[in-house]
DNA sequence: GCCAACGTTGGC
DNA sequence: GCCAACGTTGGC
């Protein structure tokens, strides 16, 4: 199983937003790059996906499913992009932040460091691990 | 098809 | 609020 990461700013869609969304999740809207449509577009169902605040906080604060696969994005007008369903799993006990991402060498090529403007990534098994263990989850 | 100009994102 | 990085647009 494959692992994700997406990010948003938390004064637009935060992850307690994400939480009240419920069981029936919500569909992530608004992905305008080609890149990151390639990886929402290879997500499959049950697929977990760290959730991160962008901008305020920079941190990993939960975890979120994959509950529907990529469907057109009715709010773009080109047609060309897409989104999937996702509902919250779980929270971090202890959110990650970018900064001890960057501190920990075997986190540092992770695409939040490397290429911090894409907004869904994709996450390596291994580094999956280790913030799942800083987190305490 | 190249590339300069512009807009957006996101860390600082 | 600034600016670097990146993507996109549009003139040629």
């Amino acid at each position: 199983m494959a692992h994700w990461l997406i990010k948003s700013e938390p004064n637009k869609w935060s992850w307690r937003d994400q939480v009240e969304a419920g069981e029936k999740g919500t569909f992530w809207n608004g992905v305008r790059n080609h890149t990151a449509k390639q990886y929402l577009m290879a997500m499959q169902l049950g697929d977990q996906v760290f959730f991160y605040h962008s901008n305020e906080g920079k941190e990993i604060v939960g975890i979120v499913e994959v509950i529907k696969l990529f469907y057109p994005d009715p709010s773009d007008p080109s047609g060309k992009f897409g989104m999937v369903d996702v509902r919250a799993v779980k929270p971090l006990k202890r959110p990650v932040t970018l900064e001890a991402i960057k501190a920990d060498p075997r986190l540092k090529d992770m695409m939040l460091v490397k290429n911090s403007r894409l907004s869904v990534q994709p996450v390596t098994d291994e580094e999956w691990k280790i913030v799942c263990e800083e987190g305490g989850v």
